[in-house]
DNA sequence: TGTACATCAGTGAACGCGCGTTCACTGATGTAC
DNA sequence: TGTACATCAGTGAACGCGCGTTCACTGATGTAC
C-alpha cells in the first residue's frame, strides 16, 4: 500500500509558484471536500491543503469562506441545469415523459452530488444567502414549469401550473433526501425510481 | 426546596449547586440552541452556558456531544409521534382525511421545529447514526402506513401500501424543506397547505 | 534584442478564538446507625 | 435523635486542536523601452 500523495487532477494542484487558475482549483477542491466530508466538515484549510497552496492564498480570489462555498454551489447549479436540459433531449414536446425525465435527473443529481445538494438546500440558519443562487434556482424551476404547462395544455405559467410544478418539486426534493440515506430508502420497500416518478407525474398532471 | 426549579419560569437553569435534573435541562438547552443557531451552530459550551453549568458537567450525563444531540432528537421524535397520533383524533377511520392530517402535522412539525427536523434529516456525513433513532423513525412511518392501508382497503402493509406511503412521505418531506425557506415557498405561488395536501393525498391514494 | 520595472498571485508565520474533553477537586444530599 | 459517611453531580482550570483571517513579504510574469 503506497501512501504516497494522493493523485490529483492537474486542475487542482499547482505546479510552480503560480497556480495557473487557483480560483477554479479551489472551487474544485471545495466541491471534492464537500462531497467527502459533508458541507459542515468543509474547511478553507482543507481546501488549501488539497490545492497545495498556503492558507492565505484563497483570499486573493474570494472574500471569505462563504464566498468560496457560494461559488462552488453556483457551479454545481450550472451543472444541474445543464443536466436537466440534456435530460429532455429527444423526448417529444408536451409529454409527461419530459416532466418525468426532469424529476429523474433532479433526484440523480442529488444522489450523485449529495454534498452540493445539501449545501444548497440542507442549511437553515447557515443557509447560503446570495441573490445569484436564488436566481439560478428560479431558472431551473422554470424549466420544470414550462414542461408542466405544456402537459396541461397551457401556454403560460398559470397559478395552477405553478402549483402543480411545486407539488412535483416537493416530491422529487423529498425523495432526494430519503434516497440519500439507505436506511430511509429501505422503508419504501423494493421499487424502481423511474416507474415511481412516472406514476407520480401522471397522477399529479392528470385532469 | 427540592422542587425549586419548578418554581422558576424555565427548567433549564439550575438554582443551587445541584441542578435537579441537569440531563433534562441540557436536552432542553440543546433543543433551544439547535433551533436558534441551527444544528451546526450548536456547541456543548453554549448549552452549558444556557444551563448555567460548567462545561464539564454534561459529561456526567452524556458520553459526548453526539449523545447529547441524539437524546435531543429522540425527544423531538417522541413529540412528533405524539402530535401525529393526536392529529388523527376524531377523524373517521379509513378516510383519506386521516392521511392528510398526518401529512399536515408532519409539515407543521418541520416548520415549528426546523432545527430538530434538520438535525434528524438534514445531515449527510455527520448524520446521527443510532439504532434507537432508526427505530423511532420506523414507528412513525408505520402510523402512516396503517392509514394508507386502510384507505386502500388493505389489512396488511403490502408492498403497494408501502410504496404509496413512501411517495406521500417523500412529498411531505420535500415540502417541509421548501416551506422552511420563504424564498423557495414563494416559487409555489399562492396556495394553502391543507388543500394542497388533500389534493395530493387523493391523487396518490386513488385507484 | 536585453533589461528594468510594475503587477499581483503566491508565501509563511502569526493571531485570537471557541471548541470538545479531561482532570483532580468539592460540596450537597440521603441514609445507616 | 444527631452524626458520620459514602455517593456522585457539580466545579474550575487546563489541554491540544484546527479554524478563519491578516500581515508584511517575495518571486514569477508580461510588457515598455
Amino acid at each position: 500500500m503506497e501512501n504516497a500523495e494522493k493523485v490529483q487532477p492537474s486542475s487542482i494542484r499547482k505546479s510552480g509558484y503560480h497556480h495557473g487558475d487557483l480560483r477554479a482549483g479551489l472551487i474544485e477542491a471545495t466541491r471534492q471536500l464537500v462531497e467527502e466530508k459533508g458541507p459542515d466538515g468543509f474547511s478553507v484549510s482543507d481546501a488549501c491543503r488539497l490545492a497545495g497552496v498556503s492558507t492565505a492564498a484563497p483570499y486573493k480570489h474570494f472574500k471569505d469562506k462563504t464566498e468560496m462555498l457560494v461559488a462552488t454551489v453556483m457551479q454545481g447549479m450550472a451543472r444541474h441545469r445543464e443536466n436537466m436540459l440534456a435530460a429532455l433531449d429527444g423526448i417529444p414536446e408536451g409529454t409527461p415523459a419530459r416532466v418525468t425525465a426532469l424529476g429523474e435527473e433532479y433526484v440523480n443529481f442529488a444522489l450523485r452530488e449529495p454534498g452540493i445538494f445539501q449545501l444548497k438546500f440542507g442549511g437553515y440558519t447557515d443557509r447560503l444567502e446570495d441573490p445569484s443562487l436564488r436566481e439560478a434556482g428560479e431558472g431551473t424551476f422554470t424549466i420544470v414549469l414550462r414542461e408542466v404547462a405544456a402537459c396541461l395544455g397551457e401556454t403560460d405559467i398559470t397559478p395552477e401550473v405553478r402549483r402543480r410544478g411545486f407539488v412535483l418539486w416537493g416530491f422529487v426534493h423529498g425523495l432526494s433526501f430519503l434516497l440519500a440515506d439507505p436506511k430511509l430508502t429501505e422503508m419504501g420497500g423494493e421499487f424502481e425510481l423511474k416507474p415511481m416518478l412516472e406514476d407520480v407525474s401522471r397522477r399529479v398532471l392528470k385532469d
